[in-house]
DNA sequence: TTTGCTTTTGAACGATTGTTCATTAATTGT
DNA sequence: ACAATTAATGAACAATCGTTCAAAAGCAAA
């Protein structure tokens, strides 16, 4: 055999990736081997380097493109009072990362297993999102509105604590996102002095 | 050759540990070969199966072992005020974790690389470390001195945001551990309330 | 229907994996 | 000095790893 009914880029590279997304987040990159997303997808493992030249560019695109999606949505409010930005971001990275939990998982747990060089783009991108909370906190302390000693340790706490959700929350369990989110912004904004 | 001058298992035992500690924390447990620990150890991949049954065990003792430490020195309060209870609980959460970043690394990353027996004795003992922390706040709102509406995820956010501290801190940096933890504790203060 | 292109198979490559074990050397106890 | 015990070697095992590629088969356009 060789070409398959049905077969066609269109279709089988989404599915390679979401194949690799799934497995990656449950099993880690290093252990999970390129057969293994092959047998995912329904496919024998050559016809994965149509879609990729090599394992780690899988991981890498991955990361890229969560990293990406998430600078993109998060929130422009740089007009609003910093109260009404730091809430509206609590919400979003809330939101964003519930939606997500695989691509999240992967975001935080594979950064050692990408290159020297891949490395460095995602640590990138993860810096320029953290940057955007640490103005708003900024923001609210020249305004006298939230009291933060340091807003670098400030950014770094509250995003652990907001990331940390991914760890336990799940859909249809005892609490509904919106409650999550809603205690979150209570926890954050006494915290910060709001 | 055979027996090397100078072997002895009260040395070369805790030499494999460290070993797989050390490549474990910074290459991940998957990605780490049984002969790379042979070699940090400086001796043949033969010879860890004298301190260890297999890789997962060795695994295994590790996490263990660092979650039974996290109990043991957990400092017990119980007769104190809540706010003080708290207060001992995160200063003593970030020393401890500061003071073994690649067991916390470990405990936190490779779960999934745990059997399936080994998985659940790792997690009963986290839940009880949070449970310490979630009968102190418990004990506050019970009291009127705290304000958390759900205790179980304040637990879980706190916890976050303080094991957060490891992704960042390191000793001889900008802030001193004494400033770290006064910051956090001030946050996590407000952010209950009390 | 023929032609050219796209997609997949399936076998093969050398390298590496965790683990076992007979052998040998160093150490310890008498 | 000798015997018993302990600790390491180094070769070997089958299995699996990421990756390559010629061959084959489905598809689209003429």
């Amino acid at each position: 055999m060789a070409r398959t009914q049905g077969s066609h880029s269109d279709i089988t590279g989404p599915r390679v990736r979401a194949a690799a997304l799934k497995l990656f987040a449950s099993g880690g990159y290093a252990a999970v081997s390129m057969r293994a997303i092959a047998a995912e997808v329904g496919v024998q493992a050559g016809a994965l380097y149509n879609y990729t030249p090599d394992k780690q560019s899988l991981l890498y695109d991955l990361m890229a493109g969560h990293m990406t999606d998430l600078l993109a949505q998060s929130p422009d409010t740089s007009d609003a009072p910093p109260t009404d930005q730091l809430r509206r971001f609590v919400d979003f990275h809330i939101r964003f990362h519930a939606d997500r939990p695989d691509a999240v998982f992967i975001a935080y747990m594979e950064l050692r297993n990408l290159s020297a060089e891949n490395f460095v783009r995602i640590e990138d991108l993860r810096r320029q999102y953290e940057d955007r909370l640490e103005n708003i906190l900024r923001e609210g302390v020249a305004q006298g509105r939230f009291d933060v000693s340091d807003t670098k340790i400030g950014t770094l706490a509250i995003i652990a604590m907001l990331t940390g959700v991914n760890t336990w929350f799940r859909a249809g369990g005892r609490l509904s996102l919106d409650e999550v989110a809603g205690q979150y912004w209570d926890m954050v904004r006494k915290a910060v002095g709001a």
